[in-house]
DNA sequence: AAGGCACTAGAACATACGTTCTATATCAGG
DNA sequence: CCTGATATAGAACGTATGTTCTAGTGCCTT
């Protein structure tokens, strides 16, 4: 059985020559070609593919917007997205609206078909500069959280605080009194350099 | 010049072995070997590797957190984990630390050294199990964020109330009532079904 | 023209939140 | 044994937040 592919392209010559390329591949089927989102979300359920190739840069709706409501469609499509290194930074938003692959467009033709493979066997190919960018989003969540200073009772009451419990309920679910937890509080607030609750949990959310 | 790798794994068979493997490999030298965190620490700064391959699972300080310290003195020296598929829910912990890539410790030995050569060039090689994982994390976020109902006003007015602005502070940055604010909010606050400012923030910076 | 919706606004009221004081008990460490 | 840090608690006070009303303005659709 052919892996089922389907690509969706605004630039023509790129387009066909990616399709080309899959028909090479003996592995391969390719079995659509759209030129924009709106039509590839109109043909690509008919055509039932079981992986899409999907430029990020498309003319109206762009690809972000495309996966997304392709994978409300046809959620065991796997979806690879294609872009430029410069554009590298909506991989987030891609991942996030359900593409499972993350390739720069400069790849060799070799590793494409390889990649489509992996994705079909439910692997996440990702390209290296791509993945280093995933994984320095990880890097960057620790800016030297000032929790460390809060004490253990401190960090309970403001996790509670974060879930959107009242004072109050905090209170009661810890067996203190209100006015305790209002202490609490107190010092946390000085200690993260807020006056406010809100604040409180933002910078608690932030760096958790 | 060869890139210089350095071990830490508490199993000893496991630790020669990749030691005699890195040293087969005409590019890598194996400059170090240690079996806990605790000797690594001591150690590694003084064999000034480009690259340190961690066992997640050591005796006493586990791996994870002997990144972190490892990368607070080093922060330029690379960090491969390697783990086996049932730990794999630590990856983000350790991606947090400080951790390059991360792998599983059934790889073939070739692909260990390409692995080592790759993060050294500034990559981040990650398994294929491990990559879906990364995928599958991002995939979670998006439960249908129920900010789609909210009209271009509410949103604007609830990303201020996100960064801890008061109500007062809101008004007068766009220029409208505080009773205005308190309407928008208050239909805001219908539409997320929540009742504080706080639940509607935490809500609201998660679904973002 | 009429109705619906978003945006605006004011008033009155209740409750939650945060500050400032003071005060006690416990415990680890010098 | 004294000290500092932590956890506890009460009182009093002012401000922020949230609810419930009512109501005017534009804009879009039917």
């Amino acid at each position: 059985m052919k892996i089922r592919v389907s690509i969706v392209e605004d630039n023509r010559g790129t387009r066909e020559s990616l399709n080309e390329l899959l028909d090479r591949a003996p592995t391969l089927r390719c079995v659509g070609a759209h030129p924009n989102g709106e039509e590839a979300l109109r043909q690509i359920p008919g055509e039932a593919p079981d992986v899409v190739l999907m430029d990020i840069n498309l003319p109206q709706m762009n690809g972000i917007e495309c996966v997304a409501r392709l994978k409300q469609q046809l959620p065991k499509t796997q979806v690879l997205m294609l872009t430029t290194y410069e554009q590298s930074d909506l991989i987030f938003d891609s991942l996030r609206k359900g593409a499972s692959g993350y390739l720069l467009k400069d790849m060799p033709p070799k590793e494409l078909v390889q990649a489509i493979q992996q994705v079909h066997a439910g692997g996440s190919p990702m390209s290296m500069q791509i993945a280093r960018k995933v994984v320095a989003h990880f890097h960057k969540l620790p800016p030297k959280l000032n929790t460390e200073h809060l004490t253990k009772r401190e960090t309970e009451i403001l996790s509670l605080l974060a879930k959107g419990f009242l004072y109050k309920e905090i209170a009661d679910q810890l067996g203190i009194a209100l006015s305790t937890v209002r202490a609490h509080l107190h010092t946390v607030y000085e200690k993260l350099h807020v006056q406010s609750r809100t604040e409180a949990v933002v910078k608690f959310l932030h760096n958790k």
